[in-house]
This record gives structure tokens, C-alpha cells and sequence, in this order.
DNA sequence: TCGTAATGAAACGCTGACGTATCATTAGAG
DNA sequence: CTCTAATGATACGTCAGCGTTTCATTACGA
């Protein structure tokens, strides 16, 4: 159930080097969790304390108040999410890894987390969606003309591309209705996405 | 602002038939404001009273407690969408009444909603994808086996067609970063979707 | 070696929200 | 006409959670 529970002999005083960071990701996980799982609202400080093992006083110390370890645990899965979709050489390669990263489970914690606090953080929205899906577009449409240099409108082709990537399999994600796909799966489907887009035919294959 | 927001001088008393109703009906609507607006660990009892204009008397009395009355706000957000995504025999005009009530703001907020609350009521999320997506599919799959009967996977070509008909306009739309499309941008996005999904070349057309 | 920084443990004040109860008032039913 | 049901206005008890503080304790730096 809960990898990082309660710890309740836990040494006092100042702690070592190695131990304060792991401290912090240890916060940071269990913010994480409770907040994926309650909301903003719904997320208390101590029960992130008790489920990271720290006490209030740390968090307190660590980042400042309840919004600021809500914007480092977001600002954390960002840069999970950012190191997940770089780009590479091969389209259908970079799909399957778009398709493999954006259904894990620290994704799919942060598109539903953006989702639901967009109304209350519209600025963490907007930046929400410049950094992952407007960048992911973007990287497929560099791909999608490299490889098939006639094909026209190639941004609406590559939104399209990205829509497909996510697709049915990631809302059922968003709404916890099922796990995320195997390697296979992924790679399955990126396939199955690219050739709607490029309307079956195939269209200049390079 | 706030069209339905405090009526100081409101009359004491039991109320008469039709002013009932109405109380009921402007209560639904600030819960569902207020729920979409902070999620329901946000939302306070005292705050949807303020807003309809009644009190926590009348609200408790009608929907016995907070959970109840979420549950009655979702309900009447699914009868609405439904009765938007009910069948048809042309399949363009079918899309193109899906796309503008799943991008109206009654269906964004309780996308979000569910969304946002799948964690804590998991059988909710279940119940909106049955009622939600997976009937939209079923009536685009009817649709798409008629008008083109030499389709293989139909299902499979539906459920494309359908995160086809969402996209990116409604991930931006769930992110609150865009308005709703309007009737002519609703039906234009219908076409793209199913010109991808058939190939571009049409398939059999009927 | 010694002072300082960082933590644990525990308690505190304060605010806000849920759900209930009381009293006054008015529409509807018999 | 009388009695009841449903509401407004208001206050209350209770509890949870935020952010602070105090004291004890331990690693680190000069």
C-alpha cells in the first residue's frame, strides 16, 4: 500500500547530508500521491507528513506553505514528463515513447491534476499545455515532415497524430479505469496512430 | 458576476409550488458552479446557499448531505449530455452534434469533474465513461457500418473517430484555455475527423 | 571544541466548514 | 378555518486543518 509510511522512531536533531535529500523526495513523493488522489483541497499537510515520515516543521521549512510543495510536486512530474517526450530520429520511435510516457503514471497524476485545479491555477494550465502536449506536437511535426516532405497542413497533421496517441486508452487513464499499456502495446498503437494520419496509404513513405 | 447571487428579501415561509421547483433547480446550479469551479472538497455548503439564494436548511433537506448533492448535480449534467449525443441517421450531422455538446461547458465541467474526482469515487468514473464515451462510440460504430458497409474493425474506426472528434480543442477546452467552438467550427472539425478516419480517400463512400 | 542550523515531538490559536437545532413565518391540505 | 409542511434567519456544537511556537536533540562548520 503505502511504500513510505510512518517511520516513528525516527532519529531527532539535524540530519545528515544524504538524508535531508532523500527527505525532500520523500515529501515530495507523498505530497504527490495525496494529491493525485485528493486534490488541492482535499490534501492535508499532515497527512502528507505522516505518509512521508517528516513532520509539519519540515515541510513547513522546506517549502514555505501548502501551494508552494503543491507547485514543487507539480513542477517535479513536469520535468519527468519534458525528459520522457525528447526528441529523436525516427517518428515511429518517438511515438511509442510519447505513447509509453504519456500513459505512465506520473503523467497521467499530472494531466489529471492540471485538469482539476485548472479553474483555480488557469496560469499553471497554460503553462501545462505549452510544455507537454504543445511541445510533443511540436516534435512531431518536425518528424512528420522530415519523413514525408510532401504532406501539407503538416501542424494540424501532428496535432491530429497526438490526439490519436493519447486517445480512448489515455481518457480511460485519466478516469483510473485502466493500467498503463505494455511496451508492446504502446508501440502497437503508435503504429496503428501513424497510419490513420498519414491516411492509410501510407503517403510518401521516405 | 454571479447571475443567481444573494436575495437578501427573500420571503419567509413555505414556498408555493413553482418557486419550489425553481429553488431546487438554482441550487443544482450553484453546486455545479461552485463544484466545477473548486472541486468538491472546495465546495462549501454555505458557499452553493449564498449563491442560490437559499440556505442550508432548504439544501440539506433536499439532498440530505454534501455527497448527495454532488451526485445530483453530476446526475443532471449526464441527462444533459445524453440528450445532446442521442442518434441520428446522417453520420456528419451525428458528429457534428457530438462535437458541439461535448465541447459545451455542461459536458466540460462534468468531463472535469469526473475526472478530477476518479480517484475518490472510482465507480463514477466507470459509470461516465459507460454512459459518456462508450455510447458515443456505439452510435458512431452504428453509423459508420451503415454508411460504409466494406469497413473492417468498425468498432476500432469508431473509437478513432470519436477521439478524433474531441482533440486537442477539448483538451484545451478541460484546461479552460479556450471558449466552446462555434456551430460552423463544431461541424468543419466533424469533417476533418472523419475524412482522417476514413482514409482520406473516402472509402466507399454511400 | 563550540556555536549554529536543521530536525523531531508536541501543543496551541485560529479559522472555516459540516450538520443540527430553534424560532418565526407562510403556503397548502383537510 | 385549522393544522401541518416547508422554508428563512440564525445560532450553535464539533471537528479538522493550517501555520506557529517551544523545547529537546543532533549533524555540520569555523
Amino acid at each position: 500500500m503505502d511504500t513510505t509510511t510512518d517511520r516513528p522512531g525516527a532519529r531527532r536533531g539535524r540530519p545528515r547530508r544524504d538524508e535531508a535529500e532523500g527527505r525532500r523526495a520523500a515529501i515530495l513523493d507523498a505530497a504527490t500521491a495525496q494529491l493525485a488522489e485528493h486534490g488541492f483541497a482535499g490534501t492535508t499537510i499532515e497527512g502528507v507528513a505522516a505518509s512521508a515520515g517528516a513532520t509539519k516543521r519540515t515541510i513547513y521549512s522546506h517549502f514555505t506553505d501548502k501551494p508552494g510543495l503543491f507547485l514543487a510536486a507539480v513542477e517535479r512530474l513536469h520535468r519527468h514528463e519534458q525528459e520522457g517526450v525528447q526528441g529523436g530520429d525516427d517518428l515511429e520511435e518517438v511515438a511509442a515513447r510519447i505513447v509509453r510516457t504519456l500513459h505512465g503514471d506520473d503523467a497521467v497524476t499530472l494531466h489529471r491534476l492540471v485538469i482539476a485545479e485548472s479553474r483555480q491555477l488557469p496560469g499553471l494550465a497554460a503553462d501545462f499545455y505549452e510544455r507537454g502536449p504543445a511541445r510533443s506536437v511540436d516534435v512531431l511535426a518536425t518528424l512528420l515532415a522530415a519523413e514525408h516532405p510532401d504532406l501539407d497542413a503538416v501542424h494540424e497533421h501532428a496535432e491530429e497524430l497526438y490526439t490519436l496517441l493519447l486517445g480512448e486508452p489515455h481518457r480511460r487513464r485519466l478516469l483510473g479505469l485502466e493500467p498503463a499499456p505494455t511496451a508492446a502495446g504502446a508501440l502497437a498503437h503508435a503504429r496503428r496512430a501513424i497510419r490513420t494520419v498519414l491516411g492509410r496509404s501510407g503517403a510518401t513513405p521516405a
